[in-house]
DNA sequence: TGTACATCAGTGAACGCGCGTTCACTGATGTAC
DNA sequence: TGTACATCAGTGAACGCGCGTTCACTGATGTAC
């Protein structure tokens, strides 16, 4: 059933990126073509008339990810002053349900050291340095007024290193109990208290 | 030129795992056994005259790099009081050589991610497991004494998720001025003050 | 210490498989009249 | 609005290549006498 309304391909080609910006946060930057195609519905052949490599959707991929996870991190910072907004994102971040589900979850803990491992150049390093500097900023406007503007991009900087590293240890360690001792020990950290995030205290 | 001494077998053997530790933290789980036994000075054929398989090694030269990095943590704390000790640390983390050969470097940043994409009960699981742990052990005997032990393993564990993040965030991103600028952030946020750290300041 | 021979570490071809990419083909879509 | 036909989105076979693993082979090593 070849030739398609160009409705009906515009539709098709934004699936295969909801499809990939969701396996590539699964199975890594590595995921195969055939595959990518198949999550969409489709055979591999026609993959060359969306994109023209697989490095330009990987870029596509990664920076719909993150463009998505900005605007979930907005919605939870809405109508919140900047403390409560960065509790917010940091107890929205360091959920069982981020660990677990990898494919909608966080894209810099998924993906960070997949574009760590791509050559200099590759448009996916500029798609998720763009992704990431947007993240920050958002962070940045949860830190207290009273610290100047170094201090609060500092302080968030700071912050993403713990969450991404957190989760990113969790997703590594999550048949043992040390998984959620993680993302309890960051969420104290960032949180300041916490006796009633022990579920067991 | 078949057949070797046995002395000669030990050595080949040693240089796979050395050669293993190193590639798998540049290029990650993925990287390929003739690659492995070509960085030793062997053919890909040999291979398993001393492994059972691809997992096993995979499991070897992790817990290897592992086991490297706790002696090199182990010399970095030596004869220092806690405080100093966790200083030298973080010091020694969060440097431009850590970020730029990833081979000789921190593996949890390196293999973190790819851990996470093995399945449960993979034995590469098991020694990323073990050698984090080990980790966070010799992290934690660097916290304040005056601490309970529950809050020296807290702190531990968040900083652990702070030097990790921070590192997979700078790697990915090393090709731009927010490289420096993560690295920078996390020395200031675990050291406290950081004003001879910035060299622009 | 010297000889005869069984052992076995390492080689390289081969296995079936999957990769990214190309391309001849199909037939519904979109257009020109 | 209805017909004739050029366009082109998607298919699936094929390209050269690399993967993890197996295996017949080689010949120096290690051993038995």
């Amino acid at each position: 059933m070849p030739r398609v309304s160009r409705a009906e391909t515009e539709k098709n080609r934004a699936a295969i990126e909801r499809a990939s910006s969701q396996l590539i946060r699964e199975r890594g930057l590595g995921v195969s073509v055939a595959d990518l195609m198949g999550a969409a519905g489709l055979t591999h052949g026609g993959f060359y008339g969306h994109f023209q490599s697989k490095d330009e959707l990987k870029a596509i991929a990664c920076a719909s990810a993150l463009a998505e996870s900005a605007e979930r991190w907005k919605k939870r910072m809405a109508k919140k002053d900047p403390e409560q907004a960065r509790a917010a994102l940091v107890e929205g971040y360091l959920t069982e349900r981020n660990r677990s589900a990898p494919g909608t979850g966080c894209p810099l803990a998924a993906l960070a050291v997949d574009v760590a491992r791509e050559e200099r150049g590759k448009p996916v390093r500029a798609a998720f340095n763009d992704g990431l500097e947007q993240l920050i900023e958002l962070l940045t406007a949860t830190q207290p007024c009273a610290l100047d503007e170094a201090a609060r991009r500092s302080g968030a900087l700071a912050q993403m290193a713990t969450l991404v590293g957190a989760m990113v240890l969790a997703r590594a360690t999550s048949d043992s109990p040390l998984s959620d001792e993680l993302l309890a020990a960051a969420r104290e950290n960032l949180l300041g208290s916490t006796a009633d995030t022990h579920p067991d205290l």
